[in-house]
DNA sequence: AGCGTCAGGGCAATCGTTTTCCTTCCGTTG
DNA sequence: CAACGGAAGGAAAACGATTGCCCTGACGCT
């Protein structure tokens, strides 16, 4: 363990010095090598290198230095054959790769990585026959469990009934209660945004968003709805469906100015959409955030920030998710299933489009 | 049991017919109960599902239908540790995971699910520590072989060097000329930005871009200012670098027009700046294209289509990239290993920002 | 001295597949 | 009729790591 911290090193540093990197594993040695070298069986071996068995410390280090010495990496076909549990979960990304797989990626990685899973990543392409392929084929390999995500929060039937391995939803969820799935809080999240445009004295509040029949849409709406009726107030406008674009933010902007409904704010389903909202509204002379404020929805990096003024935005925290996802699949594989959904809280993130001073 | 695969059934294919769904499988059959339920030895049970062997046909047949009716999928454990082979390849990003690296992974994961290889993913997030820390973990699980892609295409040293398994570089590349590595061809990129822009008149041509210190944006402006010479041009105005972003764009815009040169034209290294800068311009009070016509660099879908108007830009195809790293790496893997550096050509996918004519 | 105990470590079975021999049984041919 | 050859399939040895069991000394106690 120390070597191989010098290794990095040596790497990182001072090319030249090749004694004892990676490099010299060029064909994997074997533990029954490591044994021999260490003038032990290999079941000793074994034992020394799991810090197992009755050892005396002085044979169990002899053997630790004929690891290293060889570059010796465990077997992981054979030590999972024999464990019958290989340190692996499946990844199956049901609609393709996209904006909102890879933080759940990223902090599903994160947390397996951190328990020495490694991770399969399956990429089903919205294909059922493709996603049924990979399920099988994760199923030969056998992981020790799956994490389904998508990029919909909607709920979807489950991949599999009876399977042999936990497998817990991350983002979207399974329409079985008793699966575990872990979903962001989207009520939660458009209470956020609403209660914030309140917070700063905004009282006639318009809402844009995506497609009507998309899940994620009317949640966000029906929650911003009520958030705004608890206090007492009436939408500006009627609830404007469109689709996730910048667009549709401009073409929606278009709409809210001609109807002459004197709106203040605007919370927007998606980050895109407020920004070509911003874009329109600022064309036509209103001041953001002085006449209108602003917020979207995702707090997407390159949207908020290219945005002007920069745009406030509530983030589901999709790595979070990602991370708990994980967490609950290690948990089930380990005999402590959970179940049902749960949804975890965004937060928002205040920029200059909700600036009370805007200066 | 039954009532386990109908359900499966019901929401997958056809209602109805459940006969041979995943929902079987709920504790892994092994092949010597396939062989038990045919009458024969695990060993003709294997040469029977694997197509080898003399076996009469009628009995390769019984096989089969054992093993349907009992979900068997062979034990990848099993398989690999007695192949030597595992049928898995590791994907190092060692930058994280990102815009650049999706792309790339799905093209890879492309070519090699359809070789029955699967993924592991790692994201080493630009840390020498988890990079070296997942080669080895790669090594333990005996992978086939090792891509390892970055999100700058900047060379970098071997990840290791004589290791047990072929590596093949993916957008970015390796120093040492004998490693396999696929990149995209940024010169020839930026030839045709540039070829664009002349070919549709404009001879005042600038480029703004990234950092100087960053690769790509040297050699994009290095092979601009070539084609341009090429063309018996000198730029409108000295290289301007600066950062990835929307607001370096504008900002490159204000210098731009408070230059005064005379430009018709910017090739831009990105699609962000390029974005940035038909912004400030158009506030300017100059038309995009008829006044300046732009070129981006990346043919990112958020920033060519939100753009107003849409951008002009140059695709690397990274998913062609993702692809043939991959092809090369099972190449290698069969033991046809191909050495140094590919380059792939990129395409220009015109846009409204350069329309001949913009009506 | 004799017995019990325990530390230290070797042996061999095991995981599930594949593969290399073998064996057996026929049919054909000299 | 004996011998040979091929087809069909069984037996068993790998592959590499782990682990329970057993063996061997050494030590301590009576």
């Amino acid at each position: 363990m120390r070597a191989c911290q010098e290794e990095v090193t040596v790497w990182l540093l001072e090319p030249g010095n090749g004694e004892e990197t990676l490099g010299t594993i060029d064909r994997a040695a074997t533990i029954s090598e490591v044994a021999a070298l260490a003038g032990v069986s290999p079941g000793t071996a074994s034992k020394a290198l799991n810090g197992r068995g009755a050892l005396r410390p002085e044979t169990r280090r002899r053997v630790q230095e004929a690891a290293e010495q060889l570059g010796f990496v465990a077997n992981a076909a054979a030590r999972s054959l024999q464990a019958g549990r290989t340190y692996t979960v499946g990844m199956i990304t049901t609609d393709s790769i996209g904006r909102f797989s890879i933080p759940l990626l990223i902090g599903a990685e994160d947390a397996l990585g951190a328990g020495q899973v490694s991770v399969f990543l399956c990429d089903a392409r919205d294909d059922p026959i493709r996603e049924q392929y990979y399920l099988r084929t994760l199923l030969g390999r056998q992981v020790d469990g799956i994490i389904v995500t998508g990029r919909r929060t909607q709920a979807r039937p489950p991949i599999g009934v009876g399977l042999p391995v936990p497998v817990v939803y991350a983002f979207i969820s399974s329409t079985d209660p008793d699966d575990c799935s872990v979903v962001p809080d989207e009520q939660d999240g458009a209470r956020r945004a609403v209660e914030h445009l309140l917070a700063i004295g905004r009282r006639r509040i318009a809402h844009v968003t995506g497609p009507e029949h998309h899940h994620s849409a009317t949640v966000r709406a029906d929650a911003a709805l009520r958030t705004l009726s608890a206090a007492g107030l009436e939408p500006a406008a009627n609830v404007l469906f469109g689709e996730w674009s910048e667009a549709w933010g401009r073409q929606a902007a278009g709409i809210l100015l001609s109807t002459g409904a004197e709106v203040d704010a605007v919370f927007c389903g998606s980050d895109q959409i407020a920004r070509g909202l911003a874009e329109a509204l600022q064309e036509a002379g209103r001041v953001v955030p002085r006449d209108v404020a602003l917020v979207g929805f995702d707090n997407w990096d390159v949207m908020v920030d290219g945005s002007r003024p920069a745009l406030t935005s509530i983030d589901m925290d999709l790595e979070g998710i990602g991370r708990t996802a994980a967490e609950l699949l290690l948990a089930a594989i380990n005999g402590n299933p959970e179940h049902g959904r749960r949804a975890l809280p965004g937060r928002l993130i205040p920029r200059a489009s909700t600036a009370v001073n805007p200066f």
